[in-house]
RNA sequence: GGUCUCUUGGCCGAGGGGUUAGGCAGCGGUCUGCAAAACCGUUUACGGCGGUUCAAAUCCGCCAGAGACCUCCA
């Protein structure tokens, strides 16, 4: 009997009780990158959001199958200025290399920040371009059941008659009326009979190297379209959950779901969900205000606005503080003091194995792993569930000062419970820095130093103690004395 | 201009009508030859003004400020 698991669904404004269509079964999609320029902090929130579902839900006992598409082609750029071209295509133009070329090269990048974040890999990856014949099918059958009409080679949907039919909006809260009256006007969108119309197929012109040839022109597949296509084809007519940012609420998902019930005739999705944004200095990040940072850039402390690097755990913990429906702003102060919080989970989870059980028990191991998941139940509250973490930490460090004890059962208990949700279910894990005790040798000279020394202060020759601890910290090894004698880790 | 959201202690951030969030930083203490780490304490904060209520940071109204979407975006 899996646990209750409440979400919060875009759809109906409302946390609602999961209940899956097929279980054990779970669908999940979330709308991954397009890939035309290296990976930011932008794609990390939904990436990070949404692999700790994907660990929740399986976690629960779900057989989860996880789509995450790459987007290769279709986005148009600066359709307001009337000149869309794909953004693959004018990378790759820039660039001069093969569109399939920029593709890869992004993909690798992105897949490699993405593995340096903790991100376990999706079930599916599908590609738009190795789906042009399902997103044609698609177009057909809306074009058949007279949702769209064709015009010079391209074909748009008719948002108007869609509206009157199903009612367009409810995803993203807003009515087609106000929609019309807000509208700019923009240019070279005279083919439309409707200016909300949107594209499900573009007649390519001579400058448009990604083409496709079709029933209706040589050309490319609509924004929208290989969301629905794809899917459709992995998840089914109707799946569990989809997600992605919130700014792909409007247009993107709503004209998704406009496209898929009328294919179907039914609503696609169950629970609609959006990760919030990520703001520097209280501004959206984003590539037209000039504020973004890569990935690249914060791990290795390259840019302008950083003090120093942050490592992808920081980055991960720092955004599992806040709840996923708000928005999260990066600041230096507030990632070193990630940094530093991260730091305190790690070490107090590397000192389980150390803890030593007493006959009696004065923690209280189970209310602490109940609330645990009641916190990722609400809703994935990770915030909360880090709180309780810390309390597991408090615990660990205190049994260690012996200010409390724990017996074998609670023992064993709080070693699952921490690592369970600390590593399996936040995918927070400690730090390859190359610089691990790990090392035997080193270890051995290390503790014979550190004997050397013990000898020296039995005799209490502090400065001879004192000289050997100096040593060591200017070789970036600090020793620490505790009640059963000295450690020593790696800076 | 339209639609919507937010405003919590030095900083970051949960919560959400009465009872400790948590992390970081600072300060005081314990432990220690010293240091580091750890532990304990730090006497409680919710934009402003009204209202509802026995009780409001939490509900309602107004005001101020910030942000998001309306256009590619994660």
């Amino acid at each position: 009997m899996p646990r209750e698991l409440f979400l919060y669904n875009t759809l109906t404004r409302t946390k609602e009780k999961f209940e899956p269509l097929n279980p054990p079964h779970v669908g999940l999609y979330v709308c991954g990158p397009t890939v035309y320029s290296d990976p930011h902090l932008g794609h990390a929130r939904p990436a990070v959001t949404f692999d700790v579902l994907f660990r929740y839900l399986k976690h629960l006992g779900y057989k989860v199958r996880y789509v995450r598409n790459i987007t290769d082609v279709g986005h148009l750029e600066d359709e307001v200025a009337g000149e869309g071209e794909d953004r693959i295509q004018k990378k790759a133009r820039l660039e001069q290399l093969e569109p399939m070329e920029v593709v890869q090269h992004y993909i690798n990048r992105y897949h490699h920040f993405m593995d340096m974040l903790g991100i376990l890999q999706p079930s599916i990856e599908p590609h738009a371009s190795g789906h042009i014949i399902e997103q044609q099918q698609l177009i057909k059958i809306i074009i058949d059941k007279g949702f769209a009409y064709v015009v010079n080679g391209s074909v748009y949907f008719d948002l108007k008659k869609y509206n009157d039919q199903f009612g367009y909006g409810a995803l993203s809260g807003r009515n087609i009326e106000d929609m019309l009256n807000n509208t700019r006007e923009l240019e070279g969108q005279d083919e439309k009979r409707y200016p909300l119309d949107f594209a499900l197929w573009k007649k390519a012109d001579s400058t448009h190297i990604m083409h496709w040839p079709s029933l209706w022109s040589e050309g490319f597949p609509g924004w929208h379209l290989e969301c629905s296509s794809m899917g459709m084809k992995y998840l089914g007519e109707q799946f569990d959950i989809h997600g992605g940012g919130m700014d792909l609420i409007f247009p993107h998902h709503e004209c998704e779901l406009a496209q898929s019930t009328v294919v179907t005739g039914r609503p696609p999705v169950r629970y609609w969900m959006h990760n919030n944004m990520i703001t520097i200095n209280g501004q959206k990040m984003a590539r037209s205000k000039n504020n973004f940072i890569t990935l690249e850039e914060l791990f290795t402390g390259k840019n302008a606005l950083l003090e120093k690097a942050f490592s992808p755990m920081t980055i991960r913990f720092y955004m599992l503080q806040a709840h996923y429906t708000s928005p999260v702003d990066f600041s230096n102060d507030a990632l070193k003091a990630a940094e530093q919080g991260l730091n305190r989970l790690m070490k107090g989870l590397s000192l389980l194995p150390k803890l030593k059980p007493s006959a009696s028990s004065t923690v209280d191991v189970i209310t602490l792993r109940e609330n645990a998941y009641k916190a990722l139940s609400d809703d994935l509250n990770c915030p909360v569930l880090l709180g309780n973490l810390f309390e597991g930490v408090r615990i660990i460090n205190s049994v260690i000062d012996r200010k409390e004890t724990i017996n074998k059962e609670d023992l064993e208990s709080l070693t699952e419970f921490m690592r369970t949700f600390t590593h399996d279910l936040l995918g927070l894990a400690p730090e390859e820095n190359g610089r691990s005790n790990d090392n035997e040798l080193l270890d051995k000279v290390v503790k014979l130093l550190l004997q050397q020394r013990q000898e020296a202060k039995a005799r209490k020759d502090y400065a001879a103690s004192d000289h050997i601890r100096k040593q060591l910290a200017s070789l970036g090894i600090q020793v620490m004395d505790t009640k059963d004698g000295a450690v020593w880790e790696m800076e």
